[in-house]
DNA sequence: TATTGTTATACTCTATAACTATA
DNA sequence: TATAGTTATAGAGTATAACAATA
């Protein structure tokens, strides 16, 4: 799977055969082919690439699940740390979950329109931020949905499997991030 | 970490101490704390805001790396997508990066513009891309400096981690996918 | 009739600059 | 002077509907 890019390869001219190997073993080597038939080449080992379509396959599952109830990823997460720890300022929370807090401002409208959360003032320039009682049980209900999935992704890894990409993630992530 | 939440908590006021455990095996239990010290709560544990947080960062480090000889993730995968398998047309590349034909007709016109791909008319309606020679060294050059960040990534896993790591992304995917 | 490429459009997410009022 | 919240704005990325030309 290595690129002999300027190489020029003398490659024959289009679509060359499904020359695709079944390991033996049938261990989970990925088929590197997406449905169409079509090879993704170089892309089919890189992380970055995975983490991407991993990614959006969960988000897309977020929304076919707890999105049903009309929670979005973000806001679902807002009112997480909420819960957790109620009184945080908006630049707080904003920078816990890597939001920028222009873009906050919006969000917490919205929260606060659907009746989810509510600003208190905390001195006369900054809102302490707390779930109201809607908040809390639309969070509950959300929280519910939510374990059901983690444990399909469970059932999908295979036993201790799903702590052990969590690890890994968090590794990944904070290992980049600190370079 | 599991949430009382119905439990109308007789919580203190605000900002609780600082509980944080620091688990005697020195294993990687996360911190579920961000910078500022502001806790996740049950996001610590849900794989689908891991799984976002390690992708934007890896996306990130991509715009760091590759993005500096002018390439965004999205060119780069269907550079190399053209590259595998030349004359593809473009509503295969797009289905095979999950891009809709309508999005990827900008992505091909700019691709064009710099001079890295071009469109051969197949027959009247459809087009075969291939990378120009200016496309094959600019993808060659993006090639070189991805490989030297995976190895970054494999050194900040371990050994043979993140091969694991691709192998249970790609299962986790395709998994939710065909449920 | 179905396919391929295309335009127009809209909505979400994200990023930056600049402002206000307060501490 | 620094901070908290805010507005305006622009750019990606993504989604749908509708259309023309062609197979």
């Amino acid at each position: 799977m290595t690129s002999d890019l300027q190489a020029k390869s003398k490659r024959p001219a289009r679509r060359k055969p499904d020359n695709r190997k079944v390991l033996e073993d049938g261990s989970s080597r990925h088929p590197a082919v997406e449905p169409g038939g079509v090879e993704l080449g170089d892309l089919a080992d890189m992380t970055g690439y995975a983490l991407r379509r991993a990614q959006i396959a969960l988000f897309e599952d977020f929304r076919r699940t707890v999105g049903k109830i009309g929670l979005r990823p973000a806001q679902f997460s807002v009112m997480i740390v909420i819960h957790r720890t109620p009184g945080l300022k908006q630049t707080e929370v904003a920078n816990a979950l890597g939001i920028q807090r222009t873009n906050f401002v919006a969000m917490v409208n919205e929260l606060e329109r659907l009746g989810w959360v509510e600003r208190r003032a905390l001195d006369r320039r900054s809102h302490a931020l707390h779930l109201t009682k809607a908040g809390q049980s639309k969070l509950s209900e959300a929280l519910a949905i939510e374990r059901k999935q983690e444990a399909l992704y469970d059932r999908i890894l295979g036993p201790g499997e799903r702590l052990k990409l969590l690890d890994m993630l968090r590794r990944l992530q904070v290992g980049i991030e600190t370079v």
